[in-house]
DNA sequence: AGCACGCCGACT
DNA sequence: GTCGGCGTGCTC
């Protein structure tokens, strides 16, 4: 009889231990699958270690639990490396998550069907060696337009000449197809991403562990791939969102790509519109590697001032000047971009009389204004909706107005009734998760921006969009008008435009958190991405100096404005947030839970002494106190930046606590 | 997280 | 009588 230790592919709880002990008749190898009864169900779980009971018995006498015997054996041979083990084991350390369901959401879909065997050529103990650093530092490339890919050639091609695998990791599915079509037709390039057929991944997973695989292009997932030998990590636009996971284990891809660069003994490349505060950080200290690959293309900047267009009785959420230069531009068969980063129409519903908004039934936040068959209230948190009420929910009087920046539907409707007035019959499209329900919707709109033809109102071009740049020189995209959220950088590497109009840049900046002012810089350097003529930012605050300095790219001074602030308030990159947050429907109990964990959490930190590493910060109802019937508290930690061990700490925040190390935001 | 156990309310 | 509500507790 032997005892194996196995981590169930399941998630429990982070209080029990993740590593459990069963019996099994034989010795098992390091990797090999089984199943186990844990509690009464049946799980999946991975071997990684054997012993024999002869061994063990001393061990065994001191245990309080019954020890079962293994149900079945699944794999006798290795189905997960010891390198995949080693990743899983540093995501579920440094993010706080627990390890089998870390070593489950690292595997590949495919992974345990027979259909898809782990075959000899999958190398599955790697030859890799904890010791190894990067032999150079990684590097951070800043790129201001589309030509991010010749910059990349030589470095790739270098390291596919020296027999050695490349990697690019993308932030999102739609950068692939830009990076596939430019490198392929000099490397030999593999994709990774997450709508492969089962089929297809297996191959791209077989290859890239046997080494046919050179360059491999993919979303965050494809850091999870065994690598023969791996040279080159490039992570394009690291500062983006869709890197950090929403989900358990709640990593950062960047992080994590860190990490494989480390364990494989690969170099790592950022490429971004602009280093973040972190990053900036990081070249100052001589950590990252700085290169300015090409400058900020010239175009001609303009700050509108809108509390003067209301001055002048302009209540159109178009000023004056956008106004004007849309028809201009359209005239000249050019391409204009409104940016306006709220959805909905005219903002919120608010009472003359009480002063009260409209409320969502179920969040703490006041409904907005959509437009569908009819004027209709919509939250944006838990996506109810419902009709504009007759009078005011609070003190019933009827003297209910519409406040607030408009939305896009309102700007694009009133760009549309501009274009009717002047007769101008270029189309105007409209780019947000109202218009786009699916992939196709959001294809056929970029189709009809890219389409060479004059007006076409409404009428839905079919084609393939990428058949649109196929129709080669001479025939250049025609005039439009295209009103969009954010979204529209996802399709940074296809768009220009020659106007851009950021409806209200105070939008962007006014979260109360504090990485949304680099986050304007961040903005606004992908829009130049975009190669406009003119850029105008409308805003109700002309005098703000970070709006200024954003349009200018002058970061340098606000940046070690912003380090000096971060180092006094113990913010990153000095410390290291790690957000605790506690939900439930009833908010004394969630008050109270909040009290008590950040009481427990304080004598914890003063008893160990740790008051200079870790700070704990007061419960606080999150930024949306309520959202789906459930109130949110949060506790923050601050965590000295060279200070690791965390977990030990994170225990006295009992079940039903949710814990995000290095958040993306405070709200 | 599952999944069981357990102890009370309204059904054929 | 028993089906089913979800509170509580445990996982080698």
């Amino acid at each position: 009889m032997f005892i194996v230790e196995v981590i169930p592919l399941t998630l429990l709880p982070p209080n029990v231990p993740q590593i459990l002990s069963y019996f099994c008749d034989s010795r098992l190898a390091k990797g090999a699958i089984v199943e186990v009864t844990l509690n009464k169900r049946k799980v999946k779980a991975a071997v990684i270690s054997s012993s024999s009971l002869e061994k063990e018995k001393l061990a065994l006498k001191k245990v309080d639990f019954q020890i079962k015997k293994i149900s079945k054996v699944l794999f006798e041979k290795p189905q997960i490396s010891d390198y995949q083990l080693k990743l899983a084991i540093w995501i579920a350390k440094y993010y706080h998550a627990p390890l089998g369901y870390t070593l489950k959401t690292i595997l590949p879909p495919f992974a345990f069907k027979k259909k898809y065997p782990i075959t000899p050529q999958t190398p599955l103990i790697h030859n890799f060696s904890l010791t190894t650093r990067n032999v150079v530092n990684p590097q951070l490339w800043v790129y201001k337009t589309k030509g991010l890919i010749t910059h990349l050639e030589s470095l790739i091609k270098k390291t596919v000449d020296d027999s050695k695998q490349v990697l690019i990791t993308v932030s999102e599915k739609a950068s692939i197809k830009y990076f596939f079509e430019n490198l392929s037709k000099k490397f030999d390039v593999s994709v990774i991403s997450s709508d492969l057929p089962n089929e297809k991944l297996y191959d791209a997973w077989r290859k890239a562990g046997t080494g046919e695989a050179k360059v491999i292009i993919g979303t965050r997932q494809s850091l999870n791939m065994h690598f023969k030998d791996l040279g080159l990590i490039i992570v394009d636009d690291p500062s983006h969102e869709f890197y950090k996971s929403d989900m358990v284990p709640r990593y950062n891809a960047v992080k994590l790509a860190d990490k494989v660069a480390e364990l494989n003994g690969a170099r790592l490349v950022l490429t971004s519109v602009l280093p973040s505060v972190e990053d900036y950080h990081k070249i100052k200290n001589g950590s990252y590697e700085f290169k300015n690959l090409e400058n900020r293309p010239k175009f001609e900047t303009e700050i509108v001032d809108m509390s003067q267009e209301i001055k002048n009785s302009n209540w159109s959420p178009i000023s004056k000047k956008l106004g004007e230069k849309l028809l201009e531009y359209l005239k000249n068969n050019k391409k204009i971009l409104v940016l306006s980063p709220r959805r909905g129409y005219a903002g919120i519903l608010i009472c003359g009389n009480c002063g009260s908004a409209v409320k969502c039934p179920q969040c703490e936040v006041a409904m907005r204004t959509h437009r569908s068959v009819e004027m209709i209230l919509a939250c944006h948190h838990c996506g109810i909706s419902k009709s504009m009420p007759e009078n005011c929910p609070t003190c019933g009087s009827h003297s209910l107005k519409t406040v607030g920046p408009a939305g896009t539907q309102k700007i694009y409707e009133e760009i549309r009734r501009r274009l009717i007035a002047a007769d101008i019959k270029s189309p105007v499209l409209a780019l947000d998760t109202d218009i786009v329900k699916n992939e196709t919707e959001e294809e056929e709109i970029i189709s009809e921006i890219l389409a060479p033809h004059q007006a076409r109102p409404s009428s839905v071009n079919k084609t393939d969009w990428r058949s649109a740049e196929k129709l080669g020189a001479g025939s250049k995209p025609g005039p439009s008008v295209l009103v969009a959220t954010q979204m529209v950088f996802s399709h940074r590497f296809y768009l220009n435009f020659d106007l851009i109009g950021i409806a209200n840049a105070d939008a962007l900046i006014n979260m109360p958190d504090f990485r949304s002012e680099e986050n304007l810089f961040y903005h606004i350097e992908k829009l130049v991405g975009f190669e406009p003529k003119k850029l105008l930012i409308q805003t109700y605050n002309p005098e703000s100096i970070i709006i200024g300095k954003a349009a200018r790219n002058d970061y340098v001074e606000f940046y070690d404005n912003e380090l000096k602030l971060r180092e006094a308030l113990n913010y990153p990159p000095f410390y290291r947030l790690v957000k605790l947050t506690f939900r439930h429907n009833d908010k004394t109990k969630a008050s109270y839970a909040a009290r008590i964990t950040t009481e427990k959490l304080k004598m914890a930190v003063a008893r160990s002494r740790l008051g200079e590493e870790i700070k704990v910060i007061e419960a606080t109802p999150a930024y949306i106190e309520k959202e789906r019937n459930l109130y949110a508290y949060n506790i923050f930690l601050k965590v000295r930046e060279n200070y690791q061990n965390i977990n030990e700490l994170l225990k006295y925040a009992g079940p039903g606590w949710i814990i995000d190390v290095e958040p993306r935001t405070l709200l």
